[in-house]
DNA sequence: ATCTATTAATAACG
DNA sequence: TCGTTATTAATAGAT
């Protein structure tokens, strides 16, 4: 008899239906399908953090999504599983073999080459090129595509333009500011020494080259924008 | 109103405290902690399993345990995962090692993969994605060439659109003409036989099947057969 | 995105 | 490892 508490004692009454089991199958539904994707994505990931963490375990987790997105997990390094992934006595004629095989082949190159081929294509439709054999459906697709995109880039340059001129404005303040320090020492030193300045010559080009080295750029980080980074991990309680 | 059934109403009453949550920590005991990793290994399995069947992603998952112990799922090919996963954009500029694959032919290896590389990049961009690093001048070059894009998948998507509705009302035509001397022809053919309609049925019933027989269009190209569908009319053999 | 009823996972124990 | 069950966590369906 270890303690007692509140427990929960069930009983019926009319609700609306709603939530219910689903079968593990393909999801037909696109839109559905994309958002069950997300969500059990999230889950999984979450899942496999926590082993790691409770177990000491070591995993790499590698999805692509239906649509080709890559998302990957791994508590220590991606690269660093795999590797002691093929040094492991199961796979080490398995995996190898294999990849011998289409280095003889030339299958890498044809891959390569294959996907080369598959990316100018894209991109020349991404360009508004090459539409001639395309379908009214799939022109309304890639419009679809191209409006998202600059969408995107439009935002993304409204952002930057903010952010650039709110840099200069703050450079120059910074500048300002300097400058008056120093025709302030300028004018006292001149003073204390009982020099005159020359006529014409303002105190403001005895420190132009000088104001120009407190430059405070925040340097922006350069995120490699892996998508298991950003998920939010680690997952605290 | 989606419609109703017996749901739960909860109540308290009293049971013995056993389980409770429990933090994401390191578990210290470490046969607790093998239980633990049992359990939660095949969940994670599991969901990693379901995760690719509904969603049709594909998945690696790799699983050392401390002991060392090698644990993995795919629902396609470690292998093959493992690969798509060296060609993606993320990862094909930093983790590609110099192993025995670019041993043997690296030169060309490494050219095709710095073409693709450099194919990712620009795609990516004309997606509007990975924009961060970019100055605003880069930023208005792109949105210029999308809305370049743009203009030309839509002019081309308005030709297109007026040629396939001109296509159909062309065919649309035809099929009425046609229609017309048929029924022409079986009212004379009828008044010659000294046959009579019955009341109420008109001439297009009797002709329906007939005048799919006489159609004389050489010109059965792609198209055709979508005005057929659109316009629910019979097609020809 | 957010909300919740329901289902699924699992911690603690035997 | 397997079974049980109270509890917590995940998530399907809806908004």
């Amino acid at each position: 008899m270890k303690g007692l508490l509140w427990g929960e004692l069930k009983c019926f009454y009319m609700v609306k239906m709603t939530r219910k089991k689903i079968q593990i199958k393909k999801i037909d539904n696109t839109a559905a399908r994309q958002v069950t994707f997300s969500k059990r994505r999230r889950g999984l990931f979450k899942k496999a953090y926590e082993l790691s963490t409770l177990c000491d375990a070591e995993i790499a987790l590698t999805v692509f999504s239906a649509t080709g997105k890559l998302f990957e997990y791994s508590n220590t390094s991606m690269g660093q599983v795999i590797e002691r992934r093929n040094l492991h006595p199961k796979n080490i004629d398995t995996l190898h073999q294999p990849s011998l095989e289409q280095q003889l082949d030339g299958g890498v190159h044809a891959m390569l080459i294959k996907e080369i081929a598959e990316k100018n294509r894209e991109l020349r439709h991404m360009r508004g090129e090459d539409l001639q054999g395309l379908s009214l459906e799939e022109l309304k697709k890639i419009e679809k595509l191209i409006e998202g995109s600059l969408r995107r880039v439009v935002e993304e340059k409204e952002e930057k333009s903010t952010k650039d001129i709110n840099a200069l404005k703050t450079k120059g303040e910074q500048l300002a500011e300097e400058n008056q320090r120093l025709k302030q020492q300028v004018m006292n030193l001149s003073a204390a020494q009982g020099h005159l300045l020359e006529p014409g010559q303002s105190p403001d080009s005895l420190v132009t080259n000088i104001s120009s080295m407190s430059s405070a750029d925040p340097r922006q980080d350069n995120d490699s924008s892996c998508a298991f980074l950003t998920l939010g991990l680690p997952f605290p309680d």
